[in-house]
DNA sequence: GATGAATGAGCCTTCATTCAT
DNA sequence: TATGAATGAAGGCTCATTCAT
């Protein structure tokens, strides 16, 4: 009874990674990834049940390491007292999503796998998540400072849902267009900066 | 010389949106939009060539459209005094691409088609277009007005176009997330007015 | 009601002739054929009626002047008295076939139209065609001078067709390797030499 | 590991041998040969890679079987002193290719395959690598003579090769027209005997 | 006579997946 | 656990041919 061969994951999954980001999900093909890895078709099965499970591991850590980052960045502003919070608001652009950049750039590949490679709605469902908190974090300060643009209907659910899965769309164009590391934070801030001003006519 | 059959092309037209629409480009197949329309599968070769040239064809006057109000509409800014222009910026939100939405929903489903269900690099090529357009708009006015940015290279081409493309994107979400068109229409004079407020923080 | 369009023949002929020649009978298009003639798929139909029958056309001449030349020339041979008829194969060489290389280079790409890229078993046929003519001629002879060969029955129907066929397919490898027409004309009068002496050794 | 069905490849070929023979390489469908052996199509591309896959393997080792013959039974004749090559050319009727005539029907169908039914250039190739053996064979024997016709020029590349392409293709009419084996064996001889005398003209 | 359109049959091939070993 | 073999479904596409105009 063979045990796990040593290694062996590690080099599926850099070969499945090739061939996903080269061809997307649809296109990729398990019998190429299984070829370059050097094991049978049957390996993969047994390893990640199967296509989309082999992808998804793939994504994973990306996917929670970026929701996980923005969560805590949102809780973060949430705790502050109200009046820095709007501080904050008016200049954003120094604070931003500090580390958000980082987040990225460590998961890089898969990152790019997932906003341009995946099948069906897993990207969709991914920035949703990120968007759910999004809205759900601004529309409790709109609350807080008792926004008139929300009592009043002119902020709707829908409104914040897509403004923020806009914003987050905008950020992500820094995997699509493989922007440099250093453009992509001043890419990034300028887009912070963007959405505070769109807001603040709000307040 | 037998012509062709009345009112096919709809029925073929509306099958293979539908398709599209519900299974993406690569997963959609072509025997079953044949099957749905009624007509074999050589007919769709008979008229559109191939399957790339169906969806083509279904998205043509979308992209086209869209381009075309683009363009006239930067050219119209364009073709301003300066003055005016710099006063447009200053109050955008009133004007913004007040016919944008209308071109939106009259090329409703084909445009979903081309931003979400598109092979390759048709909407990437598509986005480009009009992110060129837009861009050597902005360049220009910017060399007018003497921008420093530009002159002290703080503005460069990667900039200008991964922060056009971002707009453009955010405007496609509305048909993304299938936004009613009166929400619509608020959505993108806000979308307009936050890229207005990042810009004037260059003049 | 059109009138045959002037010379039309001509040029789908020419153009069908290049098909065939370049991928054989089954792999031709008649549509490739039809394009670049330019005329629809259907006038082919109507003046060929259908694939295998503009082969035909095509190859008509060639084959019937091929089988035309032997048949006169081996009437002639038949018609000598008897010790001519011998002393003849006795020096071939000199006599031979004497216009078979200006009948092959008339009809040289239609021959390998036949030759290389006839479908089923026309090539076949016309193959057999010479082969008949040639053994009834050969059994004539031996008939005459009462060859022992034949009556003792080591000369079979059998023997004769085979050893005619291999010397027909023989020449017509001037046809397969694009033979130049001088040394077409020494090669193929070797290769009666060839028979010839053969064929001596029952005498 | 599940093993190969016992058997299988046994009635694979055997259908797949009558499928090419029957229709031609091009015409022979795959989907036939699947269904008359019961299985299914992608077993034959589990096996076999693809349709040319299959045929090759059906013919190899014919194709090496005859090669092989034919290169033993020049090496032999090359290995012989001077004076016994000669000789033998006197009379070859009598030594000839004593075992080819074993060979071919040894592998009759495979070679009727191949000779009949394949595709591209595969009988060419084999046909030229027989042709390469027996000229290059030949030309050093006329070396050794000291042929004049050799060194005057009248012996060129071009004659080597397309009489000995003759001369096999010649042998091969034995599988086309189904000769009996008996009756092979004297033709082939007789054959030999035609060519030879062919040669000895130019010693 | 000429044609554009339509067709149905057929092609080879690829795929993700299952299963006995 | 790892795998080679087998599979059924499906794919896009090409073809020769027919027919109404």
């Amino acid at each position: 009874m063979a045990s796990r061969i040593e290694g062996l994951d590690e080099v599926i999954l850099r070969c499945a990674e090739q061939e996903f980001l080269e061809k997307g999900f649809t296109e990729a093909s398990l019998r190429t990834i299984a070829q370059n890895a050097g094991v049978s078709t049957s390996t993969i099965y047994t390893r990640y049940s199967d296509k989309e499970g082999l992808f998804r591991f793939l994504i994973k850590p990306a996917a929670e390491g970026i929701r996980e980052y923005v969560r805590r960045s949102l809780q973060g502003f949430s705790e502050l007292p109200e009046e820095e919070q709007t501080e904050q608001y008016e200049d954003y652009s120094e604070q931003g999503f500090p580390g958000l950049v980082s987040c990225i750039y460590e998961h890089y590949n898969a990152l790019k796998l997932l906003i341009t490679c995946a099948p069906g709605t897993i990207y969709q469902d991914f920035l949703e998540s990120l968007v759910e908190l999004d809205t759900s974090c601004t529309r409790r300060f709109l609350e807080q400072i008792g926004s008139s643009a929300l009592t009043e209907g002119r902020i709707t659910d829908g409104f914040l849902h897509v403004v923020s899965s806009a914003f987050y769309a905008g950020i992500f164009e820094v995997v699509i267009h493989d922007m440099p590391r250093q453009e992509a934070e001043v890419y990034i801030n300028e887009l912070r900066n963007f959405y505070s001003n769109g807001w603040k006519t709000y307040f």
